[in-house]
Order: structure tokens, then sequence, then C-alpha cells
DNA sequence: AACCATTGCAACCGCAACATC
DNA sequence: AGATGTTGCGGTTGCAATGGT
């Protein structure tokens, strides 16, 4: 315990918002070194921020592959679907939403779809949970496995492959592996 | 133009599970 | 087997942006 208190008194630790060079220094060091473990990283790579919040960063934000924005109605039937079977499992909801991160889905639960059902709207995810099989949505013999085939990833790719590329900005990185400040925030 | 309310999102916090020593 | 460290998760908060008056 004294060990700790002793060890946080000469490392200060930053708070708030990542600034650009942070997320530089973070994703430099992640293409050069992978991820390893988060406290070690943060130090390694000289940023006073603690392992935490450096992987929340990187999962949430930073990630290549992290889509951010647009949720797309076949996604949102999704989320809707996976949240009234699993509840708040937003990790588990989030496995089936390649590129979506639990953060989103779980923001985008809260200020989207629980507002709108507050509201007293109600969606076609209540004919999955009650209405009868013969409604006219084609899941009268749905399983779960059949319902995730239908809203999967994959499938979900096959009728909007426009939604899966990843943005061109997101992708990029220069040849020898650093990003530059333009790759990473001309995306914001 | 200025103020206030609302919205949306990034980030933090606390806890539990898991891994390692 | 227990202590310690790390990771992952869900809930919550803070704040900038936006809209309304």
């Amino acid at each position: 315990m004294d060990k700790k208190t002793s060890n946080n008194q000469d490392v200060e630790v930053r708070k708030g918002p990542w600034t650009m060079e942070e997320d530089l220094i973070l994703i430099n060091y992640i293409a050069n070194h992978g991820e390893g473990v988060w406290n070690t990283l943060a130090r390694s790579a000289g940023l006073k921020r603690t392992g935490k919040s450096c992987r929340l960063r990187w999962l949430n934000y930073l990630r290549p592959d992290v889509r951010r924005g647009n949720i797309t109605p076949e996604e949102q039937m999704l989320i809707m679907e996976l949240h009234s079977r699993w509840g708040n499992r937003w990790s588990k909801i989030a496995r089936h939403l390649p590129g979506r991160t639990d953060n989103e889905i779980k923001n985008y639960w809260r200020t989207r779809i629980q507002k709108q059902i507050k509201q007293g709207e109600h969606y076609d995810i209540q004919k999955y949970n009650s209405g009868p099989d013969d409604a006219s949505t084609s899941h009268s013999c749905r399983t779960d496995d059949a319902l995730l085939e239908t809203y999967s990833p994959m499938c979900l790719e096959a009728n909007h492959p426009e939604a899966f590329q990843p943005s061109s900005t997101m992708s990029t990185e220069s040849s020898d592996g650093f990003w530059s400040m333009e790759d990473l925030w001309s995306n914001e």
C-alpha cells in the first residue's frame, strides 16, 4: 500500500480528454511494440496516463478497426434484439457488431433508443419478443442462432458493404508504421 | 447577441473476474 | 492457498456542441 502511494507521488497522472500528442504516442507505441500490459505500456510510452485510461482510449477510439457514428438501422435492430435477450451486456452485444465498441453501443442505447422508448415509440423489436410467429417478419422459425445469422456481421456487411468500409483516414498508416497528426485527427 | 436547456459522447470510477507470483 | 496485479465490464459523470427562446 505504501509502496503504491510512494510510487504515485513521483508520477503525476493526467486525466480528462486526450490530446493529439498523447494519441499519437499511444498509437505509435502500440504499432511498434504491440499492446502488452497496459500499465507498463503507459509508463514505457512516457504517457502520464493510467494503463486503464490507455486501454480505454485505444479500444474505444484509436484502434484502426473502430467505426464511429452512423449506426445503421440494421445495427440498431440487432442492438435492440440482443439487448432484449441479454440486457445491458454491452460488451457481449458489441461482439456482434464489428467495429463497434461497448461504450458506443451503451451510449447509443441510452441516448437514442431509450429516449425513443420513453417517448412511447414502439419498435418492431416488440414483434420479436412477444408477437406471434406468423407476424410479417420472416423470423417465424427463428431460433437465437438463426436470428444471429440473420443479423450477423457477415449478413449486415453483405447488405450494407459501404457501412463496413473502414474510413480511409482511420486506415491510413504511413509506411514505416507511424501515424501522423493528419491521419489521426482529420477524421474528427 | 446572450443566455439557458438539452443532447451526445468521451472518459472516469468502482467492482468483479482472472492471471501470476 | 493467498496476495497482488491486470483486465474487462457496466454505470455514471463532465463537458462541449447544438438548439431554442
